[in-house]
DNA sequence: TTGTGTTTTATTGCCTCC
DNA sequence: GGAGGCAATAAAACACAA
């Protein structure tokens, strides 16, 4: 290839065309600039070049410049021996060639060979030189790939780190909320270890309660397979509720009836409890069979 | 004009794939 | 083993402040 030298060990062309813009007046004519047809530099049907610019690299025993058809033909020649000139290393494409490279680019940012040729002749360009625009357009491309990336794992990881902290300072506060019942529970009960202790704890009590009726209506509900009913708590104080409570849990009995099957019609028992048996329900019940 | 930082072009060496 | 890709790097070209 031309001008890779190092360990490619490719075409190992040696004349190297320049290939950018128009150069100030003061510069050789660059006549590869041109579209290939105004290439005045050419021979015609040759590849040789007798009138542009020709340098030599550092290190390197190539020229800079060689001809598109002496790269694709693998050809070189030994002219480069006798136009040393002052070193030109690198020359800048110009904005069209640029634009042109960053369209393509967004196409397909990898380049077969049949399309790098066809660039390269469009941009009046080496072959070498889009590959290597390719491939450092792909290297700025992954950097800014990567910095973004890395701003997006940042917000990522900012968001993630507010998140935990209001976390943290939730729990913090609920844990002092616990601290504080836990403080207050302590009280109470110190008071209360003065007093004659209760024969149910009234957590035990209202828990059981809610377990037992239901608590938006007074009305029984039914709880698997079983009717129960609330007693008229009216006229109950706590004390007596309590006694109810555990008399229930003691012996459920006088509190449950048994569950209608489907072909038992009797009546339902009376009660002096809220279970009512209303009118509408009996002449349902009648006219169902 | 000059010093300095940034961008762009190109080279080099290594690696992988066919 | 050759071709092509990539990372690292060199160095020219450019931008810009002082």
């Amino acid at each position: 290839m031309a001008g890779g030298g190092g360990g490619r060990g490719s075409t190992n062309l040696s004349v190297l065309l320049q290939t950018q813009r128009a150069p100030p007046s003061s510069e050789p004519f660059d006549p590869l600039f041109l579209p290939a047809p105004a290439s005045s530099f050419l021979v015609s049907g040759t590849t040789s070049m007798l009138s542009f610019e020709h340098v030599r690299r550092p290190n390197s025993n190539r020229s800079l410049f060689t001809t598109f058809e002496q790269e694709v033909n693998g050809e070189d020649d030994d002219f480069d021996e006798y136009f040393l000139q002052p070193e030109k290393k690198k020359k800048r494409l110009t904005v069209e060639q640029v634009q042109f490279l960053e369209k393509s680019f967004e196409v397909e940012n990898k380049l077969e060979p049949e399309r790098k040729i066809q660039l390269a002749k469009d941009l009046g360009l080496q072959p070498r030189q889009v590959a290597i625009w390719f491939q450092n357009r792909r290297a700025r491309w992954k950097t800014k790939r990567l910095e973004k990336d890395y701003d997006t794992l940042q917000a990522s990881f900012n968001g993630l780190k507010a998140d935990y902290d209001n976390l943290l300072k939730e729990n913090d506060k609920l844990k002092q909320e616990v601290l504080q019942l836990a403080d207050k529970l302590a009280v109470k009960g110190k008071v209360k270890q003065e007093e004659p202790p209760p024969q149910k704890p009234v957590e035990m009590v209202s828990c059981s309660k809610s377990d037992m009726f239901d608590s938006v209506s007074d009305s029984p509900h039914y709880t698997d397979g079983v009717q129960s009913f609330e007693p008229d708590q009216s006229e109950v104080t706590q004390d007596e509720e309590e006694d109810e409570l555990s008399k229930t849990l003691s012996d459920p009995a006088p509190y449950m009836f048994p569950k209608l099957e489907d072909n038992d019609y009797s009546d339902p028992p009376a009660s002096s409890c809220s279970f009512e048996f209303h009118v509408e329900d009996q002449a349902f019940w009648s006219s169902a069979y």
